[in-house]
RNA sequence: GCCCGGGUAGCUCAGCCGGUAGAGCAGCGCACUCGUAAUGCGCAGGUCAGGAGUUCGAGUCUCCUCCCGGGCUCCA
């Protein structure tokens, strides 16, 4: 018999051949690395029989698919760990995930995992591992699965519910079986598992790894509470989560980029540099800038501020709080009404709320008086404080807070207006997030929330289409978040990448035929009737805080010069040269540029260790032998020793053009584009 | 909101089986006067998150509340 091989040529091999014995031909180090088969599209066991002219590429550990695999795996030796140490337990889903996987249970008597339970179980999965058990492909009908799991209830729910998805007759079961679970069970009316030993027998649709001992360069990273199909009505079970690589050196890596995220983890950064605070008097999710913290803020937004003038925005101002009547009208009161904190019952029991968004009140702007066509696109722009009352569990650091500030803006303009404002707001936004120094995005196209919208299906379906189109000219990869859009109008968001390759959500767009209408909105248009105008809903960073913290991540709290609080400091080699000190501190002063220095208490390079954990952009460093020729030693952040001996008035103009704004950055590149 | 783990000096943390609080860094003072990532000595600093309970005695054990972290759910 002969196989293709991805490159198109053909292999012959004695009939009964396996993707193994295929590997173990094309060359040993190919076997070694080899955990699965790709076979005419479909990834299957390396032990599973080829056929005649079947398509079929080796599956090697160092790629994601490989990867995938042998985390699989590895989180069915975990529950075959966590089985023998907790007689009793019952299993239910454990697939791989971004970088590991995870395996959820319910412990006998409602027991709980601990983090020191960790240990234990590894310390039974390496037993395991050592014994170097095969993983066997079985397959079942339905009835012979339900019988073999018939001590697994959650394995019998999977059974079912892909029984009942593929019409195989169990009564009772869901009519839809999600993606995931059919990932644990196979589908088309059997059921595969995979046995390791007599007693260790797990539903899985596979492919695994031939054998346990393919498996090893692990680590169990966290316990956590996870709902049974994610469904918080359902049954809360104990969920472990690990990390496996294809080499001890992979593990290594990724444990290593684990610690260098977490140095720069904004909650950490934000208390080392001074920049803000959670003060616990205050209450959850609401923070405090400090000093340094503010000035960053005021420098971001003063920019944001100028951008917006030119691009033709104009400035609005509105109170945090209203009398309820104000979120009836919206709508928010019957949709959102959870996330907002609760009313404050006043004289004569009027009920004010704080406001968790913007936009009534820039409506209450739009209809402060009659609107004529020759007035739109009418642009409001507001740095605006809001109120969420986000659960408990969420807040988290600025990312997720209870009291932020928009950068919000308001759109009114007409159907005819529509796409082309929405390119236009939509290439303000990148070049904006580019300023900042941000540079790889991808845009996400959110479509309208069953059962949770208000409006027409040929509204949605309008402003669908147009943010859809104006997406598509981004040049930017497009992705769909289906039913992800707000109650009251589908969004595009943009999904900006930081350093270190994580993605955050900033920027959201947002077309909004419901409230116009509700507010009864119009203009005067060029045939003297009355039309309705379209409202286009924008925030840029999200929330200033937020954005901040983003930053502060991007950055690894080395703001850009133009960013930085603080952008030179001046250390007086010696106390008699703190008169020379005190001039290059005025001439920086004078030139614009944010200044201070430290006199000469403590050691030189005491002084010169703290601006660095400060992450300044500049230290100078002025002594005896600077006077007479005006000159400075200068110490550049992120650079090796000192320039010694330059003339201050040349550093002067070098920083203070670096310092006037953000770099342009003529390569800035998209992530790659797809539709 | 739910599950798990936490909260000890400004920060990072130690504090055993319940016997009355400790280090490093930071701060302040003094000395040192120094050319590029930690000078020395000294001093001060605490309602052990808050409250209640058990106990002769609670940082330590129990309960409640607040706050933080990791997840789940949620994120208009």
């Amino acid at each position: 018999m002969t196989v293709v091989l991805p490159d198109g040529s053909e292999r012959s091999l004695q009939s009964g051949a396996t993707g193994m014995t295929l590997a173990a031909a094309l060359g040993r180090r190919l076997a070694a690395k080899a955990v699965a088969a790709e076979v005419d599209g479909e990834l299957v066991d390396l032990g599973r029989r080829l056929e005649d002219r079947a398509k079929v590429r080796i599956v090697t550990a160092d790629t994601e698919e490989g990867r995938a695999v042998l985390r699989h795996s590895t989180a069915h030796v975990m529950a075959q760990a966590v089985l023998a140490l907790w007689p009793g337990a019952k299993f239910a889903i454990g697939p791989s995930i971004r970088d590991g996987f995870y395996y959820d249970f319910e412990l006998p008597g409602g027991a709980h995992f601990s983090e020191e339970d960790l240990g234990r179980i590894e310390a039974k999965m390496r037993e395991i591992v050592a014994d170097a058990q095969p993983f066997l492909r079985e397959e079942h009908s339905v009835s012979e699965g339900l019988e073999l799991f018939r001590d697994q209830p959650y394995k019998r729910e999977i059974i079912e519910g892909v029984a009942s998805a593929s019409g195989a007759g169990v009564a009772g079961g869901a009519a839809k079986v999600d993606a995931e679970l059919e990932g644990e069970a196979g589908s088309g009316g059997a059921v595969s598992a995979y046995r390791n030993t007599e007693s260790f027998v797990d539903l899985c649709r596979g492919p695994h790894v031939p054998a346990t001992d393919r498996l090893g360069h692990f680590k169990l990273t966290r316990v956590a509470g996870a709902y049974w199909r994610g469904d918080e009505k359902r049954q809360q079970l104990q969920r472990i989560y690990g990390t496996a690589w294809e080499s001890e050196k992979a593990l290594a890596d990724h444990l290593q980029r684990l610690a260098d995220a977490e140095k720069r983890d904004h909650r950490k950064l934000g208390a080392e540099l001074d920049l803000f605070s959670f003060p616990s008097e205050i209450g959850s999710g609401l923070a405090v800038f400090h000093p340094k913290g503010g000035l960053v803020r005021l420098l971001m937004e003063d920019y944001a501020r100028k951008r917006h003038i030119k691009a033709g925005y104009d400035f609005v101002n509105s109170p945090h709080i209203t009398k309820s009547e104000l979120f009836e009208t919206s709508g928010h009161l019957e949709w959102f009404a959870e996330g907002m904190f609760p009313p404050m019952e006043l004289d004569e029991g009027q009920r004010y709320y704080l406001k968790p968004m913007n936009c009534p009140f820039h409506i209450l702007v739009y209809r402060s008086r009659q609107r004529s066509y020759r007035e739109l696109p009418l642009r409001f722009f507001e740095f605006g404080s809001v109120y969420r009352y986000e659960k408990s569990g969420v807040v988290h650091g600025l990312t997720r807070v209870r009291g932020m500030t928009q950068d919000d803006a308001h759109i009114f303009c007409t159907r005819e207006q529509l796409s082309a404002e929405l390119i236009s707001i939509l290439t303000f936004v990148l070049d904006l997030l580019r300023d900042y120094g941000l540079d790889e995005f991808y845009l996400e196209l959110s479509t309208r929330p069953e059962g949770k919208a208000i409006g027409s299906p040929e509204d949605w379906e309008e402003a669908t289409a147009a943010l859809r189109s104006a997406g598509e000219l981004m040049d930017l990869a497009l992705v769909l978040d289906e039913g992800g859009g707000a109650f009251y109008g589908p969004k595009i968001s943009v999904q900006a990448r930081d350093a270190i390759g994580r993605t955050w959500q900033l920027s959201t767009i947002q077309v909004d035929f419901q409230e116009p209408q509700r507010f009864g909105l119009e203009y005067v248009g060029a045939d003297n009737q009355r039309h309705v105008p379209i409202m286009i809903h924008r925030a840029l960073f999200g929330s200033v805080e937020r954005f901040f913290g983003v930053l502060v991540e991007h950055y690894a709290g080395a703001f850009p010069t133009w960013l930085a609080p603080v952008q030179v400091r001046v250390l007086p080699v010696r106390d008699d040269n703190e008169d020379y000190a005190a001039e290059v501190l005025a001439e920086l002063r004078r030139a614009g540029l944010r200044v201070d220095t430290e006199s000469a208490g403590e050691p030189l390079g005491t002084r010169v260790r703290r601006g660095k954990l400060e992450k300044l952009p500049y230290i100078l460093v002025v002594g005896a032998e600077d006077v007479a020729g005006r000159t400075v030693g200068v110490n550049v952040r992120g650079g090796e020793g000192a320039q010694r001996g330059v003339s201050l008035q040349s550093f002067i103009e070098m920083v203070v053009e670096e310092a006037a704004g953000p770099a342009r950055r003529p390569n800035a590149s998209a992530v790659g584009r797809r539709a």
